[in-house]
RNA sequence: GUGGGCGUAGCUCAGGUGGUUAGAGCGUCAGGUUGUGGCCCUGAAGGCCGGGGGUUCAAGUCCCCUCGCUCACCCCA
């Protein structure tokens, strides 16, 4: 038995599965980078005052925190989502508005691991700071959608409602209060808990006993004031004109307290319940404020990967990439010829491998095909004699190929061009 | 934090009611072919049976504790 193996909730991404991991970021990156998002990539570690503004009732703040105090005595945290890093940032270096930021890392929270849910999970998302208008949350709430469509996913639901202006959300949130108070004796005792930290988050309760409950609770809608109502109609409209399909959900409320108005939920729909959140965002208009900056709206999501690929796996979408040599060079002697070889296969731009410690013939050969290559390039004997190196062909029966050294490389760059002409 | 299931080789797993040196498949390595991969055959290496304590003449097996994994709850991505 090892000595060590991670520590809970963590673990390693290890190849194939690393690579996938990267392509998933491309083509974040390639998504949000069309519409101009530019990366910014804020610390791990921040002072422990940048998250607790995610609320004080908050599960993530009050007890899933990595904090610590540090040798400076200075007490940080490990951040547990990136919307208040990146709004720090803003408000630190203060670029123009709109600023329009695209991030992806790791995020660590202290929970009980399970399925789809660890301790460093990694997030992507983007946040865009300085605008109300309600095109803005259009173009994020689109752009996470054609995210998911551009891994292949096809089983997604986009769930959206608004959570009004703070004063809406305040008498809406009494009214709740009121109403579950009123249903005090119906509610699981797990809700009846919930209730007294935030009423919001009864609304997410999945037991079956609350839902009675739950089903008859007064909706945001009725107490959404002129303002937000017509924001919400414009961006539930821009969705419509681009074809981005979604459901109203009046009794979506997300984790973190900074929501306002325009709220959003991205769910798989071959995942369990439970676990059904890929990603999911908002506009969160006073964070900035709250952190010591200008008043300055903002807007994002974030988008889990574990949970994405688990999507993805169900939908046989976005498989990992296999990591394939070009080619393997065989060296029967002492190992310098492939290092001259592959030295000079490589700089020519090709994918190439060697075995070290003098390995038989057949043991290096053996490795050749394991490595996927599709040729081999063998240098015996009578080939270091001669100057020449032999092309094989890995996957087919024709004859091997001698080749002198001067052409080796501009032979195989050849030969590799154009099978990829063929099989495009 | 609460509850269920599970920890045996690198991986996937066998190991009725306790009984000598703990097995298989895959993988790895070597050989069969002293210069040729895949298929096949032969062999080898590789295990504090998660850890600790207990019961017993005897524990991978039974009991307790602990750690870890996993599923669910809670919450969230």
């Amino acid at each position: 038995m090892p000595d060590f193996s991670t520590s809970p909730g963590m673990r390693d991404i290890t190849a194939p599965e690393s690579f996938r991991w990267r392509r998933f970021v491309d083509v974040f990156e390639h998504t949000v980078g069309l519409a101009g998002y530019d990366l910014v990539i804020p610390p791990l570690l921040e002072d422990i005052g940048v998250f607790t503004r995610l609320g004080e009732a908050t599960d993530v703040v009050t007890k899933e925190m990595y904090d610590f105090v540090d040798k400076g005595e200075r007490h940080v945290a490990l951040r547990p989502e990136q919307t208040a890093s990146i709004c720090r940032s803003f408000v630190e270096h203060r670029p123009t508005t709109p600023f329009k930021a695209w991030y992806a890392g790791p995020n660590f929270r202290y929970e009980k691991p399970q399925r789809g849910r660890y301790r460093q999970f990694d997030q992507v998302g983007i946040e865009v700071l300085g605008s109300l208008d309600p095109y803005v949350d259009i173009e994020v709430i689109q752009l996470g959608w054609t995210f998911f469509v551009a891994l292949g996913l096809r089983n997604v639901e986009l769930a959206i409602n608004s959570l009004g202006t703070p004063d809406d959300r305040a008498r809406y949130v009494a009214a709740l209060h009121d109403y579950f108070e009123s249903r005090n004796a119906d509610l699981s005792p797990e809700s009846q808990q919930t209730l007294l930290r935030n009423p919001l988050r009864v609304l997410d309760s999945k037991r079956s006993q609350d839902a009675p409950v739950i089903a008859e609770a007064p909706l945001i809608n009725s107490y959404w004031c002129s303002e937000a109502a017509e924001h919400f109609e414009v961006v539930c409209e821009g969705l419509n004109a681009v074809g981005v399909p979604y459901t109203l959900d009046l009794k979506l409320v997300r984790g973190l307290d900074y929501y306002r108005g325009t709220t959003f939920e991205y769910r798989g729909g071959t995942l369990d319940s439970a676990q059904n959140a890929l990603g999911g965002g908002g506009r969160y208009d006073g964070l900035v404020a709250d952190l010591g900056g200008p008043d300055t709206p903002g807007v994002g999501f974030a988008i889990g990967l574990d949970r994405t690929l688990l999507a993805c796996d169900d939908e046989n979408v976005f498989a990992a990439p296999s990591e394939n040599a070009d080619v393997f060079v065989v060296d029967i002697g002492d190992g310098s010829d492939a290092l001259t070889v592959c030295t000079e296969l490589r700089a020519g731009g090709i994918r190439a491998e060697r075995s070290w410690d003098q390995r038989s013939m057949k043991a290096q050969m053996k490795a050749a095909n394991r490595s996927g290559a599709r040729f081999a390039v063998l240098i015996g004997e009578s080939e270091r004699e001669a100057g020449t190196a032999l092309i094989r062909d890995l996957r087919s029966d024709e004859e091997q190929l001698s080749v002198a050294r001067a052409d080796l490389t501009g032979t195989l760059i050849s030969r590799l061009s154009s099978l990829q002409g063929a099989s495009s």
